[in-house]
DNA sequence: ATGGCGCAAACGTTGCGA
């Protein structure tokens, strides 16, 4: 079985890549970030036509993640949103696909550790904390995946000393993505690669893909369960060098059967 | 570091978010 999680930056934008490059990774789960489409404009018979199936939370201009996954698979018991929080920002959607139970997630950015944006994400990921658990308690197998926003360690930074403290790399942020980890998940990434350099997103300014200067904050956390079954995790960037791309790239983890 | 992007409001350009 085959995850990937892709912060697309507009549906409406990159519909068209999605296809190309499930077209040429045909994964069984694919999870969305930043659809920036109302809930009633998800391109559905487009995703059909592709061989998926898909749940959605969609918003106007911000926001909104979907799964998808490709029939026959079926995504079942489909939550959206964090249960018990009532949060207007559409970030999360879960659903159990084969047997798994997936969550995808995108999470607060935070803007700067000034902002008061900073402040909701730290609230927001002690909610999204408390959902995994409940989550881990009723499915062994469970993975969250999507853009956390968080660079973990400071070999996910291209410059961690101008980064120092700064908003995706500041103290209080890893203690929140290390308290997803304290849940038993693990990040799937790293149970394969320990090089620097690996990054998954990078400014669409300054020519940062080229130079390769970017941060490392799409992640795949996998229970101990699923961990075991893990065979590969990589980044895909191909489709960040196709013309227009997202400023993410995919990433990807294959689990044994 | 600051060479970019998507979107809304409004139709040229600006502001916001990320």
């Amino acid at each position: 079985m085959r995850l990937a999680t892709w912060n697309v930056n507009s549906l409406n934008v990159r519909l068209p890549q999605v296809l190309q490059w499930l077209a040429e990774n045909p994964v069984d789960v694919l999870a969305l970030q930043e659809l920036k489409l109302d809930q009633d404009k998800f391109p559905q018979a487009e995703i059909e036509a592709a061989g998926y199936r898909a749940v959605w939370y969609g918003q106007k201009t911000y926001n909104g993640v979907a799964l998808l996954a490709r029939a026959p698979l079926s995504l079942e018991d489909a939550v959206a949103g964090i249960p018990g929080y009532d949060d207007p920002q559409r970030r999360v959607i879960a659903a159990t696909v084969n047997g798994v139970r997936v969550i995808g997630a995108y999470c607060v950015n935070g803007e700067s550790v000034e902002s008061d944006k900073y402040a909701y994400k730290l609230e927001w990921y002690a909610r999204l904390h408390d959902y995994l658990a409940a989550e881990l308690g009723q499915h062994p197998d469970t993975v969250l995946m999507g853009d956390f926003n968080i660079a973990p360690d400071d070999r996910d930074v291209y410059d961690p000393v101008a980064w120092e403290g700064k908003v995706l790399c500041s103290r209080p942020e890893r203690d929140a993505f290390a308290g997803l980890l304290g849940l038993g998940l693990a990040d799937a990434f790293r149970l394969f690669n320990q090089d620097d350099k690996q990054y998954s997103w990078w400014d669409y300014r300054a020519a940062m893909f080229r130079r390769n200067l970017g941060l490392r904050i799409d992640h795949i956390l996998l229970s101990a369960p699923l961990s075991a079954r893990a065979t590969g995790c990589v980044i895909d960037k191909a489709p960040r060098k196709w013309e227009r791309p997202s400023d993410h790239a995919p990433v990807v983890v294959t689990l044994a059967d």
